[in-house]
DNA sequence: TGTACATCAGTGAACGCGCGTTCACTGATGTAC
DNA sequence: TGTACATCAGTGAACGCGCGTTCACTGATGTAC
């Protein structure tokens, strides 16, 4: 393959970024190696630097995709709602409130935790995004990740109607759901991990004020 | 140094242990090597495999004593409180109070945050441990830490004499506390980092229901 | 207590390995005429 | 539209590096008498 045309070079690029992405999630920054990453779109770790300034760079932008996938997915899921099959009579605060439920229940699911790869980033890359240094591309990119899951969440919350959720609930639970999911998976393996991830689903979502619907899409995947 | 006697031998493998407990968790798992945690006891990479079988051998060693070191913490606050010199007439309740609020004050603190070196493992090491085999002996020694973690926090609420402490409100609790402080760290250097670190204290110490006392404290030190 | 000797903590060179990055090269793609 | 040529995506060998681990060796420590 000694010249690709430059509609399959971008598309190389894309598949480095995307495989890279999961690889990222899964098995962190340090892991994944430039031959590892080029072999997941075919091909082979020289022509890499025709496409990245350097390891560094593909990982921030293998950060950025992963957290753009998720944002993406969260707002389908507040817009889907609105546009549901099942809208009928529903007020919109029960459509939203629905929406909500079915993210957080998804979020702390086991299969959430047992599958980091398409997960959340803020999740996945919290550690290796602390060790970089405050300059670092993957800093960056994290943090306007997190800016960006901040803001998705204040969207999925306002459509469920309840009070104005200001910034510092959100933060408040961000925090439950993104420590709860690390800790599962740290512990995986041991009962605890369940039990951490019962806990906060249970409390995020209104201990046992769910209602049934709630209750029956807990294990969902996202 | 041909040859140490064997309490010189013993003090070096603690000196190996204790520094790559802090290496582990300022900069992880992977990025600790052999011949810079035997440097930190002033010796040579040579000499590794006579104290430890293999380099997871060591790093599963660090994690527990890092637990360890901050659990002893935990436990002296909250008895030092008893025997503390302003005991006084203080009910045993309002004691424990100041024990735990200092604490999470602590905990949430941008001084913890600044210094993982001597930090929470939890928040330290949840990623490293995460990716790890579930055989693996860094999850077996983060899992063992996080249990005693769970017990030493829930025994610090007791001394509360609040409601019950039942697992789930504590397992909510610490992933609260855990996440914002893993988030806090990952956008240091951002506005973020300081308003997550902020909801979250003030939220676990009562949002506006703190006392003075509690408020005077949430800058300590831990 | 003194002597002879086995033990073993620590040394430093060496190993094979995979890493990030560079580079001369290939040959189809893209373009100028 | 066809031809000539420049561009550049991808190849694969090579680089220097630091890693985890092994090993023959040194010589003070620990022990048996």
């Amino acid at each position: 393959m000694p010249r690709a045309s430059r509609a399959e070079a971008e598309r190389h690029r894309e598949q480095v970024i995307a495989a890279t992405a999961k690889l990222v999630r899964t098995h962190g920054a340090d892991k994944v190696s430039v031959p590892q990453a080029m072999a997941a779109a075919g091909l082979t770790h020289g022509g890499f630097y025709r496409h990245f300034a350097s390891k560094d760079d593909l990982i921030a932008q293998a950060c950025s995709a992963a957290f753009a996938e998720r944002l993406a997915a969260m707002d389908d899921l507040a817009e889907g709602e609105d546009a549901g099959p099942d809208a009928g009579e529903d007020t919109g605060e029960e459509r939203g409130r629905g929406a909500r439920a079915a993210f957080l229940a998804a979020y702390l699911s086991t299969l959430h935790r047992d599958n980091p790869a398409l997960g959340c980033a803020a999740a996945a890359l919290a550690v290796d995004a602390a060790r970089a240094e405050p300059g670092d591309p993957l800093r960056r990119a994290y943090t306007d990740g997190m800016r960006n899951l901040v803001d998705a969440m204040e969207r999925l919350t306002r459509k469920s109607g309840a009070d104005s959720p200001d910034e510092r609930t959100i933060l408040v639970e961000l925090s439950s759901m993104i420590g709860a999911l690390v800790l599962s998976r740290a512990c995986a393996g041991d009962d605890l991990s369940d039990r951490i991830l019962t806990a906060v689903r249970d409390h995020v979502l209104g201990d046992d004020g769910r209602t049934p619907e709630e209750k029956g899409s807990s294990e969902a995947a996202e």
